[in-house]
RNA sequence: GGCCAGGUAGCUCAGUUGGUAGAGCAGCGGACUGAAAAUCCGCGUGUCGGUGGUUCGAUUCCGCCCCUGGCCA
């Protein structure tokens, strides 16, 4: 097997909104060439949920590795810089055994973070989150943003009064750093060595992503969705609050669960979640400059991005089969 | 067929004692440094069902018509 030299490119990277078929042309690829599959995706790490995140299933993880998937009980959490670290190590070794790693995904900060950097920054304390949550349901939040303002008026004024998850992750960093979260996230450089190419795989035309959403949610509930959601709720520790139980879909079907509304209008509010989850899957990649689009609906399209794939291997990447 | 209640933004509805209208949701745009499938910010012209009338002016008042729901035949 022949390897990819030093000072080529690090990784390719698949990503676009979610439903757009990110995962099936990864495993099209993989039926070409050897890589290895590293998941940019913070609801698959989580083990037990499976059909509403769409996760890969056992045939397709059998033929191509497949990584950063199930890695964490739903319990748990997973985090930015944690996927920093570890994907920078997978693509190491997945370069050492020759493969070329193929990152695939739609969370766009874990990617972001991976080009760019992350700082080392304090991670999260839950127990120091839940006293600042106690202090803003007696104080409210503008009192917590006021109080931010004092340790570092720069994140304060960056954050909206509004905004309570980046109050309270500014504050925690400043408790527990005892320093302004803005002194610690100065410039960063990815951890990297080498480009990282990226392309966007989406429909050119709204609508048809939407219709593809729809059609996913449907054979998602056919498939047990319901079933997997009640599985979870049935654990004592796990709550609706648990950021496993956050995710789209997940979160409407459990608050039908507890009575909120019923299973119509959880689904068509599961749906609406995610067609916003793509939207704004979408702001992130118009703002990357670098990226590479793909019209997924287009005639003949995974070809043409496998050309596309293949003149930016050229060189690079050693052929390693007739069709390349 | 008669009576009653409705017909206002994509949806659910509020409102205008007559000066051409606004919420929630959806949608669209944006931000994003260890919870990110999260969290937050911004964007509201729509023959006010149709048509005649009264009026300086009608979405608002009146007549007729159409549609929906309920009750009575």
């Amino acid at each position: 097997m022949q390897s990819i030299r030093d000072a080529d490119i690090a990784a390719v990277v698949l990503t676009g909104p979610t439903g757009a078929g990110k995962s099936e042309w990864a495993l099209r690829l993989a039926e070409e060439l050897p890589v290895e599959i590293v998941s940019v995706d913070s609801a698959l790490v989580y083990r037990g949920m499976d059909i509403g995140t769409a996760k890969p299933d056992a045939l397709a993880r059998a033929r191509t590795p497949h990584h950063l998937i199930d890695i964490r009980d739903a319990a748990e959490v997973y985090s930015a810089g944690e996927f920093v670290a570890d994907c920078t190590r997978l693509i190491a070794d997945i370069r050492s055994r020759g493969r070329l790693p193929l990152l695939v995904g739609g969370t766009m900060l874990y990617l972001r973070a991976l080009v760019r950097g992350i700082a080392e920054l304090p991670r999260g304390s839950l127990e120091l989150r839940r006293e600042i949550d106690a202090r803003a349901a007696v104080e409210g939040w503008p009192s917590l943003h006021a109080e931010l303002a004092r340790l570092d008026p720069e994140a304060a004024a960056r954050i909206h009064p509004n905004d309570p998850q980046r109050i309270q992750r500014a504050l925690e960093v400043c408790l527990v750093a005892g320093l302004p979260l803005t002194a610690l996230q100065r410039a960063t450089r990815s951890p990297l060595e080498a480009p990282l190419p990226r392309w966007a795989l989406a429909p050119a035309d709204r609508s048809v992503l939407h219709e593809r959403l729809a059609r996913r949610l449907a054979q998602m509930m056919e498939q047990g969705f319901l079933a997997e959601v009640e599985r979870l709720r049935s654990r004592p520790e796990l709550t609706a609050r648990h950021p496993a139980l956050r995710a789209v879909g997940y979160r409407q079907l459990w608050a039908h669960l507890d009575g909120a509304y019923g299973l119509d209008e959880a689904r068509e509010r599961a749906l609406a979640a995610t067609r916003q989850l793509a939207k704004r899957q979408l702001t992130w990649l118009r703002s990357d400059p670098e990226i590479r689009w793909v019209d997924s609906s287009a005639a003949g399209a995974y070809e043409a991005w496998k050309h596309e794939l293949r003149r930016e291997l050229v060189g690079t990447w050693p052929r390693t089969g007739r069709s390349w």
